[in-house]
RNA sequence: UCCUCAGUAGCUCAGUUGGUUAGAGCACCUGACUGUUAAUCAGGGGGUCGUCAGUUCGAGUCUGACCUGGGGAGCCA
């Protein structure tokens, strides 16, 4: 059969009827008649199917035998308006060729419903569930759409190595890289590994963050973005965390942090925006599925604006709360899991963004506040999903920045080209991190990150 | 890593106080039906009850260890 096939989102929209048409795609369910058979058809163009007639007289019986859940065929005939309901269209086959048949003996998935923990199982043949068909369509339209927003503000895609020889930023393990012989390296004179036998001749690893590249990159370009894999080694069992995830950080000179956070407003409000009008179909399969608060949720989001407090201001509130907490609140101690959901969920019921932290629980580079105390951090809080975006103002003045390296002992040496930036064209500006996947956890509803990314690597689990 | 719950047919699950031959729906096979919508109806095949050890006359059921998975927590995005 020619490959002139149509997709079945077009098909399914055409309104040019009484046509030869060609579609190809893989069966999700044949029903019988004597006379007449119906074949539900889906090429993952689109979240619907598209039926195809078959009188089955006309077709040899073997091969509608072979035509089971799974299998994959081409159609050729001629599309025309549905006699029966639930469809606008249908095409009544004239010719079917059958690609590659899925003994229904064996073939893992079936035309009623699974559960997520299985499908995990089974993640090569995943894709081809409504659910997962819809996510990965969702995926992409987020990358898409994050690629756009960028591009339509004049950031640039800077691409920051995934291989890095700093464990500067101290955001987490990290999964080492090495081409040594791991059964018997190279040893020092005073114990330990040599590494300077190793590929790179020092000690590497996986990136755990592109940020301090980018800020490098925003130093001259203004506006930049790094859209990547993220490795990080800790031993999180969650559903909320990834050894290996995709995370998005713009970093751009000249803003501040009330900058930082009208960015990161409007771009996740964009990013929401872009799937409730390109991704309606799938969204409302989500909905109805899984979870029915989603539609309104997204809609509230892209409505209203977010809530923003200083840490000071959440501490008092938690400690007014009328609740026990399991960890105690009080000033100097980080947020907890379940502070973060009372004032997202119950106090303010929008999204909030958190300002202000104190300088002891954030990172080294974060810009410090005249109080001395605190430092220009902002994490992006989200009903059910807890922290999407961390970020910050940093820190440009040198002296304060080597003061802090200093105080934490951060190994300065490896650190030199970042240093530099703040003494040569030093200037103010601010960036975030923002989880891919738990922004599709937002998304698309679903609550385990391992459903929302096609292959998750967790611990002890690596297959496919 | 800690706490907690679970593991029974290819899938989703039921299985009483420990007691004869472990059940249902879907899927599969056979048949019925002139357009179905997760089609329907009748019949049929299909099980090392996660693994190992123990208690008992007797274990899917009770105990222990381990494996795998879910939920919660920590670490974080």
């Amino acid at each position: 059969m020619e490959r002139t096939n149509e997709a079945v989102k077009d098909l399914l929209q055409s309104e040019a009827l009484n046509r030869e048409v060609i579609v190809k795609g893989w069966v999700r369910t044949r029903r019988g008649k004597k006379s007449v058979n119906f074949i539900a058809l889906n090429d993952g163009s689109t979240i619907h199917n598209i039926q195809i007639v078959v009188e089955v007289d006309q077709f040899d019986e073997d091969l509608l035998k072979s035509v089971t859940t799974g299998a994959a065929i081409g159609v050729r005939g001629t599309l025309v308006a549905s006699q029966g309901k639930g469809q606008h269209v249908e095409i009544q086959a004239s010719e079917i060729t059958l690609y590659g048949e899925a003994n229904p003996n064996e073939y893992p998935l079936q035309k009623k419903g699974h559960s997520l923990e299985f499908l995990r199982e089974i993640a090569h043949l995943r894709f081809r569930t409504n659910t997962f068909g819809a996510v990965t369509r969702l995926r992409h339209a987020m990358s898409f759409a994050i690629h756009k927003y960028f591009n339509d503000h004049r950031f640039y895609y800077l691409h920051t190595p995934i291989i890095t020889g700093s464990d500067a930023e101290g955001a987490g393990e990290m999964f080492r890289v090495t081409t040594l012989n791991m059964e018997n390296p190279p040893g020092r004179q005073n114990g330990g590994i040599d590494f300077s036998q190793d590929f790179f001749g020092k000690e590497t690893n996986l990136t755990v963050s592109g940020q301090l590249e980018a800020e490098l990159g925003a130093m001259a370009l203004s506006k930049v973005y790094t859209f990547g894999p993220t490795f990080r080694a800790e031993n999180s069992n969650t559903p909320r965390h990834l050894a290996e995830f995709w995370m998005v950080e713009p970093e751009m000179a000249f803003y501040d942090n009330d900058d930082n956070m009208d960015l990161a407003e409007d771009f996740t409000q964009y990013l929401v925006g872009y799937a409730l009008e390109n991704c309606y179909d799938d969204l409302e399969f989500l909905n109805n599925m899984y979870d029915n608060q989603l539609l309104d949720r997204l809609r509230f989001v892209v409505d209203n604006t977010y809530e923003r407090i200083t840490y000071t201001r959440a501490v008092e509130i938690l400690e007014g709360a009328d609740q026990k907490w399991e960890f105690p609140v009080e000033w100097g101690v980080d947020l907890q899991a379940e502070h973060e959901k009372y004032l997202v969920e119950q106090y303010f019921k929008k999204p909030v963004i958190v300002v202000d932290y104190p300088r002891e629980i954030k990172a080294f580079y974060m810009k410090q506040n005249e109080d001395g105390q605190t430092v220009r951090a902002m994490d992006v809080l989200f009903p059910k999903i807890g922290e999407v975006i961390g970020g910050s103002q940093r820190e440009e003045v040198y002296s304060k920045l080597n003061q802090r390296i200093e105080e934490l002992g951060i190994p300065k040496e490896q650190l030199w080209w970042y240093l530099e930036t703040r003494k040569y064209g030093t200037a103010p500006h601010s960036g975030f991190g923002l989880g891919f996947e738990r922004l599709m956890l937002f998304i698309s509803g679903l609550s385990n990150i391992r459903d929302v990314i096609p292959f998750p690597r967790t611990p002890n689990n690596a297959e496919f």
